[in-house]
DNA sequence: CAGAGCGCTGGCCGATCGGTCAGTACCGTG
DNA sequence: CACGGTACTGACCGATCGGCCAGCGCTCTG
């Protein structure tokens, strides 16, 4: 592996459990054995260091999202299903973005995924009509996200493999989501 | 009000929204019109300034856990009730305490959040067996928390009134976890 | 061999941080 | 009036941060 990659995956390491604002130059730079300096020739700046990690799954978000504005009735247990696994696949940058989002939305791409995560909310608010319908929403995929984001550091994680967490997932999603497919059908 | 209390709430204000690590004791003096001399005059440093806003909440926290250990069969509906009427009572610390609690573990006082977090965890975990169980705990509790931290900052927030929010709340907890209810009873 | 370019580095910069301290204005009390 | 304590302040401190820059060693190429 690349210096350049290396460094992109201890920082996002230390960006996802220290935090960014607490996550030196220095530090990414020890921990990946070459000095600060280097890191800055990687990236132009600590900013950038961090886009190239986020950006890439904020693609993949954004994918999801066209392709479901555009079928305009792409099924539901598709897009959730496709939303479970896309948080499956990036389980390090979910925390990131989750937990340090509302800090960092002076960053540009963290700005990005706020606007993104307000998109996927808006898309269930227009789905769906009374107030408990959009909580309920609001609860299950915030369960998900925030769950997989806090397993980790409550040290709840490990234990159990990734498949059936997958599936445990889905079937609490679909329990959440089902009432309101019986009203809006 | 005094100077004092005035200057926790800003802070608590600020930290919720832009967080602790951002929110510098200038900014903190300069919103309460006053100087940052004067913040450290009232507040030894600027943890013991977080540990007072945050520790009256943990103190409510801990006395529910011990209420329900103490009972032992303490009715899980009114636990449940009872958490979420701490989540609403206290709805800015909660997403100071959720979104930062992982950065900030070195701070005592986040320290201590997350333990009771973990203590909240284990109490479901030991009522229930299989990683569905589990997994259904921690999207209810965790789906709550975070909808509440997420709620202001996607500007989902103040178009609800609190008494249907927290109806709406407690009747989707009870749809998530009175499954597990008639597995364990 | 000359030299252009890449990867990388130590040393330095200005800014900002949390925190300290001597000193000031004002207060109620003897 | 004298004085002890409370509330508060401006000036300063050392540490740390992100970022900049001149220059190093190395490789490849004409």
């Amino acid at each position: 592996m690349s210096l350049h990659d290396q460094l992109r995956t201890v920082a996002l390491a230390e960006f996802a459990s220290a935090g960014y604002a607490a996550t030196s130059l220095q530090r990414i730079a020890d921990l990946a054995g070459t000095s600060k300096a280097s890191v800055l020739y990687h990236f132009s700046s600590k900013e950038q260091l961090l886009a190239e990690i986020v950006d890439p799954v904020l693609d993949d978000l954004e994918r999801l999202l066209i392709d479901d504005e555009g079928g305009s009735v792409l099924r539901r247990a598709d897009f959730v299903e496709r939303f479970v696994d896309l948080l499956l696949t990036h389980s390090q940058v979910v925390p990131l973005v989750i937990n340090q989002g509302a800090t960092l939305d002076d960053v540009p791409v963290m700005h990005r995924a706020t606007e993104l995560m307000r998109r996927v909310a808006e898309l269930f608010r227009l789905a769906s009509g009374s107030t408990i319908e959009k909580l309920r929403f609001g609860v299950a995929f915030g369960g998900v996200a925030y769950t997989l984001a806090a397993a980790e550091r409550l040290g709840l994680n490990g234990e159990i493999p990734i498949d059936e967490v997958r599936t445990a997932l889905l079937e609490i999603l679909h329990d959440l989501l089902v009432p309101a497919d019986t009203l809006t059908a």
